[in-house]
DNA sequence: TCCTGAATAGTCAAAATTGACTATTCAGGA
DNA sequence: TCCTGAATAGTCAATTTTGACTATTCAGGA
């Protein structure tokens, strides 16, 4: 349901039509989703149906037409309510990554830490990706900090896991 | 695909028919992922057509049919390319709730704080929820640590956020 | 003994998501 | 002028995921 809020969420502030929708959302909300262009337009047919937006028709010179969308009264309460929803609970999320967190001892211990290696460096670069996406935007401060926050985060825990993992290996050496 | 690493690295260790397989995520890598049972069985089938699990099928007592399925060699490599690519990689992610955060202004900002509050809560009792999970089984400890590292780093996050909002609206009282 | 509800094993149609595609317009250089 | 490649706007078939269902077995009480 929280592609649908962010819809609505964007749509309340300004009508707009699909593609802008997903473009504004590839270009300023990817922190927050990974929505992409045929799943907005799905969801808008059905927000459509549903009544929680209307879609008006419009052609610019000799465009092809394009259908804009903007919330209605019924629009804006459903957004009201999921905003609520939302912020009530907390969503519990699952790494992906930890699938191979689970199997480590597939693989020699010299390898494992080359490739965790490689993968703090990965997150590194993450890191100063959208600290550099967010300097020349500047806007929606919070999801920005919260990623931020949370990659910092996940760098610890590499970290933890990293030397976990070395020391065991000394251990190992020594005792062989 | 990692999804299909880890069906992978549980038949690795035992061969299993699809309902244990799924049942045993659900009991016990439930913080890994949120594989459901028709996807395991779907996902199965076509590792089955890709050569990477062979099935056999058995029987026991009157008991309908089962489907045990085991790694191939082509499984074995499939699973150590798979947990090399994943180890290596750092793959983002993103938070659903952030994006009620993105609209914090569409509510009055002391219902912001409860609702939050209630978050607050929401994640602490997920907090002693795993906790006690693992107390019992005390076996994938790094998912278990990772889990709880980041909920731990949620929790800060949140106060951040509440605390905030607090001065903010303080400071707009103080205004009136 | 018979019945009920839980556990086991899996299937299926419907819903959601995606990659790849079409078709038009427009700006700028050859 | 004409051509090429990027930007705009959206669609479609195929894949993936899910909720809800079926069907059998079994344990325990009435």
């Amino acid at each position: 349901m929280e592609k649908k809020l962010l819809l609505l969420g964007i749509l309340r502030r300004q009508e707009m039509h699909g593609y802008q929708l997903s473009e504004f959302i590839d270009n300023n909300l990817s922190l927050c989703t990974d929505l992409k262009k045929p799943t907005a337009y799905y969801l808008l047919d059905q927000m459509a149906r549903e009544g929680w937006i209307s879609a008006e028709t419009t052609q610019e010179g000799n465009r092809p037409p394009r259908r804009v969308y903007q919330l209605t009264p019924a629009g804006e309460a459903t957004f009201q309510r999921l905003l609520r929803e939302q912020l009530a609970q907390y969503s519990p999320i699952n790494f992906p990554g930890d699938v191979s967190l689970a199997f480590l001892d597939g693989l020699p211990a010299q390898e494992t830490l080359n490739l965790l290696a490689e993968q703090r460096a990965a997150l590194l670069t993450r890191l100063e990706e959208i600290s550099a996406i967010h300097a020349h935007t500047g806007s929606l401060s919070l999801v920005f900090l919260h990623q931020t926050h949370h990659l910092q985060a996940e760098l610890g825990w590499l970290d933890e896991v990293i030397s976990g993992l070395q020391t065991q290996s000394s251990v190992h050496q020594a005792e062989a």
